[in-house]
RNA sequence: GCUCCCGUCGUCUAGGGGUUAGGACACGAGCUUUUCAAGCUUGUAACACGGGUUCGAUUCCCGUCGGGAGUACCA
């Protein structure tokens, strides 16, 4: 069999870490199988719908190199890939069930509902439809409907019996009819519900394989029962364990950022993103961490996906973004690194930018520390480091560091080894520890009291620069 | 409330009838060092609880507790 899944989001905003984690999996595991995968949108809820999450969805699945075979903007027969366009295959598909007996028509409005779970409530029941329309046939159904009156088709679902499915992460689920509600297959307005349109689309999708996340596994055995009404095989499951806020609960905003964009404008790399968010329920078995995307899909399976859900820790993903930024080449880094400093405003050529990268590299941890981690690599400081200054600038240093200029100055080779040479000997000539002049040096160059090897900064910065910085630095320190 | 799912260091996890319960992040210490990082070495830290089964359970079974999800004409 092949193996065809789908990633089936709502295009209400952006893409969640989440969902990045769902789509993913069914990526991974669609190209470790030479699979398709699929990308639907599910927009059956016209109330929450929100322009241009579409194409945001698609363009944020680009960037993370998660790629479909099959979807909006790419046909593979088997389409329209956008719910919202598939609205008559649903109504089709709710009037066969209607035919077998499988669902109802429903009148009961709102109000009704609301009147029913709040008895049933009171009286300790569970809040489920009560099967009111559940015997009107289906002559008085056509009438009222002629009528003009609102109505929604609802399932049928047995009063006895038990629905069984097997999930690939979970094992064998069951559950007792009598405790599921006759679902709402078709609105008033003519839109399927969730349950309805997954279940026909991902038939007619061919969908193999249906993975999701765990907030699913309680509605499964409704889907189960709805491929049975149809007489359709049953597509193998696999519900993941969700991901969690540190309090445990399913990650929401307002306890962090839960939008892939907003980690990849804070400068984490899509390589640490998509490898982070891998590894959170999933493992290769032994004790590496750190893989390619390629490499994921040659490991990637479900046998080694865990049950239990797994906090988001950020932490962690910032060590994984250290080592993702580490092993790519300045080359890689400079078209990542350029438009952070374009924001600024600031202009340098991409040679000194290049230089810059090679410095910064092993001590960032996102991308815009290249920029704001270092701003002295780009302006002449200001302002100086409070703590730094009363530490390492004494009263003698002025002195000791114009000497060191007027070296600098007489050099004709401006490089990391002459300028470390030229401050050891003006060290030994005034007696005192290379330190004492390298520390207040690095303060009169930055501004702060850390950052890159100081000769090697201050060859990338030239020169000029170093002359002049420390010209302002005496000036402003004395 | 009800239904379902889950339960190994603070976090991500490996393991599984007999182990010094392993790794990673974070945290502490040390080394290195012109600073800060990085790197290397190292330390602290876990099988939720109670019953079984068994010669032996963290591992298997049951229960309890705890957590989560679902319970919509939202997905």
């Amino acid at each position: 069999m092949s193996v065809r899944v789908r990633f089936a989001p709502s295009p209400t905003g952006y893409l969640h870490v989440g969902g990045l984690r769902t789509a993913l999996y069914n990526f991974l595991f669609a190209k470790k199988h030479n699979g398709t995968f699929i990308l639907r949108i599910e927009d059956t809820d016209q109330s929450r719908k929100v322009e241009g999450a579409m194409e945001n969805l698609i363009a944020t699945l680009k960037w993370a190199g998660i790629n479909f075979d099959e979807g909006p903007d790419k046909d593979g027969s088997h389409g329209p890939y956008i719910q919202s366009q598939r609205l008559s295959i649903y109504k089709e598909h709710a009037e066969q069930l209607i035919k077998n007996g499988k669902a109802y028509y429903c009148f009961c409005t709102a109000e009704r509902l609301e009147e029913v779970r709040k008895q049933q409530s009171l009286q300790g029941l569970d809040p489920k439809y009560d099967g009111h329309c559940r015997t009107i046939t289906i002559d008085e159904a056509r009438r009222r409907i002629q009528s003009g009156e609102s109505h929604v088709v609802r399932m049928r679902v047995p009063d006895e019996g038990e629905v069984k499915f097997t999930d690939m992460i979970r094992g064998d689920v069951s559950i007792q009819n009598k405790i599921l509600d006759d679902q709402v297959l078709l609105k008033s307005d003519g839109y399927p519900t969730y349950h309805l349109a997954v279940v026909v689309d991902d038939h007619q999708m061919e969908i193999s394989h249906v993975v999701r996340g765990e907030e699913w596994l309680p509605s499964t055995p409704k889907h189960v029962l709805l491929y049975q009404y149809f007489g359709w095989d049953v597509p193998k499951f696999a519900h993941l364990p969700l991901l969690l806020n540190p309090d445990k609960s399913k990650l929401s905003k307002r306890q962090g950022d839960v939008a892939v964009e907003d980690y990849r404008s804070k400068g984490y790399l899509k390589e640490a993103l998509v490898n982070f968010v891998a590894l959170l329920g999933w493992n290769p078995g032994d004790e590496r961490e750190i893989f390619s995307l390629d490499e994921l899909i040659k490991e990637f399976s479900f046998e080694r996906v865990g049950k239990a859900g797994a906090v988001f820790n950020i932490e962690k993903l910032n060590w994984m973004n250290q080592q993702h930024i580490k092993l790519k080449s300045t080359e890689e880094l400079l078209p990542l690194v350029r438009p952070l400093i374009q924001e600024k405003g600031w202009k340098v050529p991409d040679a000194y930018v290049r230089q810059v990268i090679g410095l910064m590299k092993e001590r960032v941890v996102v991308l815009g520390d290249f920029v704001g981690g270092c701003p002295y690599f780009y302006q002449d400081p200001t302002l100086y480091d409070e703590a730094a200054r009363a530490k390492n600038w004494k009263p003698e240093s002025a002195e000791q560091i114009m000497k060191l200029a007027g070296k600098f100055e007489s050099l004709t080779q401006f490089d990391a080894a002459t300028i470390e040479s030229a401050l050891r000997s003006t060290a030994e000539e005034f007696k005192i520890g290379a330190g004492k002049l390298i520390h207040p040096l690095r303060l009169a160059l930055s501004g702060v009291a850390n950052g890159p090897s100081l000769f090697h900064m201050a060859e990338v910065l030239g020169k000029d620069a170093v002359l002049r910085r420390i010209g302002n630095a005496i000036e402003r320190l004395r």
